[in-house]
DNA sequence: GCTTTTTTGTAGCAATCATTACATTAAGGT
DNA sequence: ACCTTAATGTAATGATTGCTACAAAAAAGC
């Protein structure tokens, strides 16, 4: 009862700065500026952390990157899990989905999403950068796919709507949400673009 | 007839560079890597032009993409009012729009347009970049509102339809077409996902 | 042939890039 | 008290960044 819950004490010299912070940190900055033209100093200065410290706990530059990249995610994904899945009427799940998205980005300074963000410019192919983006993209694109599976089967899609394509057609919408926000273009013309993307969708599936 | 029609010999040394090879040259570089990955000595190398040439032609580097950025854009622009804002029937023409961007986003190793990612990477708020990436966006999208807003007054698009909330979602299709291009997804998710957005448009209009 | 004008190539600028030696510090284990 | 272990701060690494002096070269004008 004493000796066994939290023992966790470890041997070195302990860490002053604490890893959630700082990927926060980080993603503070990736977000704002990008993957390449965010220097490892200006990263060290956001998370308070000098450069030793940064490399031992990261590895590199791409380490730390790739590690933001699906702390970023992991909200998204919850998400979807909690709120897109859980719901049971679909077109109600798709309607929550759209307005989630317009949440996103339609704020004040939206930035778009990182991961979108991140695929569009890391022209770094084979990298681990690019496999752990093509991860994250094929874990949201099957939760979307497997619910609206769920809710075709279930008779809330019209039978004859190829749900692969379908799933696609959500995932471009998405990703031209993304592009438009951080791309400083009017929070309006997001959410127009989404309203029609709604209607198109609804329209679509019965 | 003879000495006023081509007499424009220039004074100094003479220029050894044809400037459009050159910025195509250029505009494969920045297409490939993006404007913060690309270095001034890589740009050099595929314009077979040394540093002092360089800038002495184009400026400095934000003022060659600036150009870059043009050049790339006139042809779509040039496209679109010989084709899309010359074909009479309005259903038509948006669907030579859908067939364009298809065409341009869904070949071998598509990377996207330029334009889009450039505004999505651009975190360089207030540059010329930035200001020459509005521009060229607005000069678009002012076409395609212009035909539409046509096609409305000709009786091919209900009357209740918003033109401009209508251009958003055109514009948000195409960008979302250009970041999954980008994104080295299947060119067939590009392929669906714009059927399904034609299809909508389609749906929407009458 | 000389001057003027502009482009060229070589070579190098200070600044910044990602990354790392190195000695120090602070903890646990014995 | 001493050894081991790990994180720290200082300072510097070679490489690359965007950009430029400088002098030679090649044309036109007189």
């Amino acid at each position: 009862m004493s000796s066994e819950q939290e023992s966790k004490k470890e041997k070195g010299r302990p860490k002053t700065f604490c890893r959630v912070a700082a990927l926060e940190a980080a993603m503070g900055v990736f977000c704002q500026k990008g993957y390449e033209a965010t220097s490892v100093a200006q990263l060290g200065a956001a998370m308070k952390m000098n450069p030793p410290s940064l490399y031992n706990a990261f590895g590199d530059k791409e380490g730390l990157f790739v590690e933001v990249l699906e702390h970023y995610n992991r909200p998204f994904t919850d998400w979807l899990r909690a709120n897109f899945l859980a719901e049971p009427d679909t077109k109600k799940a798709i309607q929550l989905l759209f307005d989630h998205v317009k949440n996103l980005n339609t704020q004040k300074n939206a930035l778009g999403c990182l991961i979108v963000n991140s695929a569009i410019h890391s022209g770094i192919k084979r990298s681990r950068i690019s496999e752990k983006i093509k991860e994250l993209h094929a874990e949201k694109e099957e939760i979307i796919f497997e619910r609206l599976l769920e809710g075709q089967a279930a008779g809330e899609i019209r039978a004859d709507v190829n749900i692969r394509q379908l799933t696609c057609y959500l995932n471009g919408l998405m990703q031209g949400a993304s592009a438009m926000a951080r791309g400083q273009q009017n929070p309006q013309a997001v959410r127009d673009m989404l309203v029609f993307g709604f209607e198109s969708v609804m329209s679509m599936i019965r």
